[in-house]
DNA sequence: CTTTAATCAGATAAAATAATCTGGTTATAA
DNA sequence: TTATAACCAGATTATTTTATCTGATTAAAG
C-alpha cells in the first residue's frame, strides 16, 4: 500500500478536526471519538496521549474526563498534527527513493515533485483548523 | 512513516529508469541493478519477477541472462510502474483516511486535495521514460 | 467513602511490509 | 557435456505499523 500519512497521522488529523467542532472548554472522551469516527477507540486513545505530550490537546483525567484542544482552533494548523505524529520527512524524502536527492543531485522527478510537494505543505499550513469547522461537521454527520 | 509509494514501487521505478538507460536490447542481471542502484539484491529480483509478469520488463533465464524492457522507453510511463505495484488506489484514497470520501460527501481538503492528486498523477503520466534518460543516467553515478 | 468512568503507561498481539533464503530450472559457454 | 551464472517459485524471517490488553491512577458523583 501506499499513503501520504499513516493512520496514526489520519486519526490524529481526524481526532483534531473533531475537537475543534466542539464548543469552547468541552470535554470529548476518546470513546466518544472512536465512535464518532468509528476508528478504533485504544488506538485514537494512544495518539491522543501523544497529542497531548505535544501540547496540542488537553486531556482531562477522571470521570467525566476527555480531551480538548489545548489552544484556540484558529492556531492550530493542520500541518501541526503531522509535524508531531508523523514529522515532516515527507516533505524532504525523494519521491523515487533515491538518496541524497537534492537540486544538486536531484532525481529525474525532482523539480516536478518539489513544487507538488510545496503545494502539500502550503494546504497543511496555510488554514487553521477553525477554517474546517462546518466541513468536518458535515462529513462527520455522514459517517 | 508516511511515504507516496512503497519500498516495492520506489526500487521498482528506480529499476525500469535505470533499465531505460540501457541500449536497445542489452540484458542487465538483477545483481548489477541491485549494486548499481544500491539497493537489496533479493528484493529487487523479486519486483523484476513480478514486473515481468505484468509485462513492463522481460527477463532471460540462465547464464547471461537478467532484465530487459518489455517494449520501448517510448512506450512506458512510470505510472504503468506505479499501477503495476502499488495500484491506483493512492489517487482515490481520501487524504485525511475518511471513509468514502467524494464530491458528495467530501472531507475538509477533498477538494485541495484533489488538485494535487490529478497533478501528481498527471507528472506520472505524462511523460514516457525515455525522457529521464539522461536525468537518471547522472543520478546513478553519484549513487 | 465508595463506585464509576475516564486517562495513562507499558506490554503484548496481529497484520502488513520489507527482506532473505533455499532449492530448482534454464541456458550460455568452456 | 559439464560447470557456471542467471532467473524463478515458494517459504521463511525480520521489521514496522496497527491495534489491543492489563493494571494503575485520577477525579467526579452518588
Amino acid at each position: 500500500m501506499t499513503v501520504i500519512f499513516s493512520k496514526k497521522c489520519e486519526y490524529g488529523l481526524q481526532a483534531v478536526l473533531y475537537l475543534a467542532t466542539q464548543d469552547k472548554g468541552a470535554v470529548v472522551s476518546a470513546d466518544d471519538i472512536a465512535k464518532k469516527l468509528d476508528i478504533p477507540k485504544e488506538f485514537v486513545s494512544k495518539i491522543l496521549q501523544s497529542l497531548t505530550e505535544s501540547g496540542i490537546v488537553l486531556s482531562k483525567k477522571g470521570k467525566a474526563g476527555g480531551f480538548s484542544l489545548a489552544r484556540d482552533p484558529q492556531k492550530i494548523k493542520l500541518i501541526d498534527i503531522v509535524a508531531s505524529i508523523d514529522g515532516l520527512a515527507v516533505f524532504n524524502n525523494c519521491v523515487l527513493g533515491f538518496p541524497s536527492c537534492n537540486p544538486t543531485n536531484p532525481c529525474p522527478l525532482h523539480e516536478k515533485w518539489g513544487i507538488l510537494r510545496t503545494q502539500a505543505y502550503n494546504m497543511l499550513s496555510e488554514d487553521t483548523i477553525d477554517t474546517f469547522r462546518e466541513k468536518t461537521l458535515k462529513k462527520v454527520a455522514t459517517i
